[in-house]
DNA sequence: ATTTTAAATGCAAACGTTTGCATTTTGTTT
DNA sequence: AAACAAAATGCAAACGTTTGCATTTAAAAT
């Protein structure tokens, strides 16, 4: 019949009582829920069923005191304190969505975290505590020292940032430096003769991007102009506005260093009536889905959040099952749109 | 001295270790971490700093099991299967970030899901199993179904939606049919005559500011016009780019339910040349970041995430705490920027 | 000094799983 | 039918906390 199963009135069903119910040990109705192949596959079934008539389920933290696994992983978006760009930047929490898709793949769940509940001591705080079976991390940040700290305490760990950074633990993420030199040699191509970057070279990967973008522009024998600014769209709409008014129209190309960036260098322009792209081309970097959306539509170098999502999520597995793992490079692509064709 | 605590090489330190270091039972040095005034100060300090010393941190797998409970909350990401907005929507993920940092504040972490995981079950996915000890639900979807399941099934739960709803749980979110309203009578009173209705009037939310756009509409004597679209900025570009075709520039204002929304239907009109608000007034819903930094920025009805975020976390540990609770709205305002002058 | 009261600590039993090993049941071989 | 092997199940001991109650220690009142 037809059953209202309250959690509150009714006292939780635990292994014992749906044991009693089937008439067989706890250890049996363990197992047949685990799937163990010890158990004959009927009875599994038999039992699989029972559970689910009367709603049990498993209680986690009995199975991961006596298991010490969680299948958890916590996600750390790890930003500087001297940066502007928060927990809100877009590409930030695109990556943040795709990790969750790529954790649920693998049966993994996602604990999400940002520096203040964890304070400093990551190993501690998520895996002694055993909160956690490994960390993701977001973001190199400007210092690494959290990051390597936890790693060298042993911590099953894994960092969302520039690949080419030497490390002792693995990085997975865009060819940074190739994405700031094809936007570069894009503009270049596209006819741009004075190029501006864009970004903050302290920054562990956009510095990649600028060293990219420096090869591109000392290949052809142009001139390198760097306007150094936080990560923002407020920060690059203001920087590039005293560049107008103290140096007017001096450059005809922008590499972004994010396309939140990009967006402000366009605001920038377009309020003065600059062209985009006939008098400043521009690329921005990430492609979020604003990229397709604004007018003009922005070029960006387009990294691969999902793939490198599941590398990730992978590379952090294998490290659990006591593998060594390297750091690795994901590809990237230049979406060329309106922002800079001409 | 200097000392390497490796996770991997030292056996993980207990309660029962630490008490035997400390010469005390595991119940003083238990009662003591957690600041129990049973147990003198100075005894208190001096436990704590042995456990920091000795790199020491609770089990809390063991404390959940045995206090049976979580600090934990699950948020859960509510889309329909029916729309393409999806969990890289720049809105909903703002709403997570803002939920997290106000979980934080009161101690609770977050487990961050998707309906993928759950299934449908989420009483007995989250709660029964001590995986979390409340819910909170970003988005009343169309459908209401898994929600009411689990508000009957006794699970502590609030939900970020259209407060308005009549419920059996409490709803937290913006006066939506305000918001509706006030974006009309703006673009009314910046003289439009013509004002498009832009979204989906199936989906809660989107009802009551479809509702507050009609009152207002209907006041002015003026004609509705709706364009019902899915929340996406793709599916408006092409919703405005259809009408402009079949019926040509036939509205001269355009209430958006959201923000991404606006963008898509920014972009189809400039693409004619259209210039806004000249030609077309615009105003969006959200005030997510890009509305400020667009060209022309989007005037926007800000929805006071922060303030809501703490709204809902506040209601789910007055739940917790056995007390029952109501639906709250949450004030909300008109960002007026260029997209609307003139 | 003794009793009384209060403060501080210890004992030991849970919390609900999982799993090595022992045991029973079933199926196969002599 | 007996002996053996294989398959299926059960027993009981963990996992590391927390907490009611008992006990010890210290302080206060006689």
């Amino acid at each position: 019949g037809k059953q209202c199963f309250s959690i509150m009135n009714d006292r939780k069903l635990k292994l014992a009582d749906l044991a009693k119910l089937a008439g067989v040990s706890t250890s049996t109705v363990s197992r047949a829920l685990n799937d163990n192949p010890l158990i004959k596959q009927e009875t599994r079934d038999k039992l699989k069923q029972l559970a689910k008539k009367h709603n049990f389920s498993l209680n986690t933290a009995a199975s991961r005191l006596r298991t010490q696994k969680t299948n958890v992983v916590a996600v750390i978006i790890n930003l500087d304190g001297d940066t502007e760009q928060s927990i809100n930047d877009p590409f930030l929490l695109k990556i943040v969505g795709e990790i969750n898709l790529a954790l649920n793949k693998f049966g993994l769940e996602l604990l999400l975290s940002n520096s203040f509940m964890a304070s400093d001591d990551w190993a501690n705080y998520f895996i002694n505590s055993r909160r956690a079976d490994g960390i993701i991390v977001v973001g190199q940040g400007k210092s690494q020292a959290n990051i390597e700290a936890a790693a060298n305490a042993g911590v099953p760990l894994v960092v969302w940032g520039d690949p080419k950074t030497p490390s002792s633990y693995p990085i997975v993420g865009s060819d940074n430096y190739l994405g700031g030199r094809l936007a570069t040699e894009h503009l270049l191509a596209n006819g741009a003769k004075n190029i501006l970057f864009l970004g903050d070279p302290g920054h562990a990967e956009i510095s990649e991007r600028h060293r990219g973008y420096l090869d591109a522009i000392n290949e052809a024998k142009a001139k390198p102009y760097v306007v150094s600014i936080d990560i923002t769209s407020s920060a690059a709409y203001k920087g590039i506005n005293q560049l107008l008014v103290e140096k007017g129209l001096c450059f005809d190309g922008i590499m972004a260093c994010s396309d939140m960036v990009a967006f402000g260098a366009m605001k920038a322009l377009k309020e003065r009536y600059i062209s985009i792209p006939n008098d400043v081309a521009l690329v921005g970097f990430d492609d979020i889905a604003m990229a397709d959306i604004s007018h003009p539509s922005l070029s960006s170098i387009k990294q691969n959040t999902q793939r490198a999502s599941v590398i990730l999520v992978e590379k952090l597995l294998a490290q659990l099952a006591g593998q060594s793992v390297e750091s690795q490079v994901v590809e990237i692509e230049l979406v060329n749109r309106q922002s800079s064709q001409r």
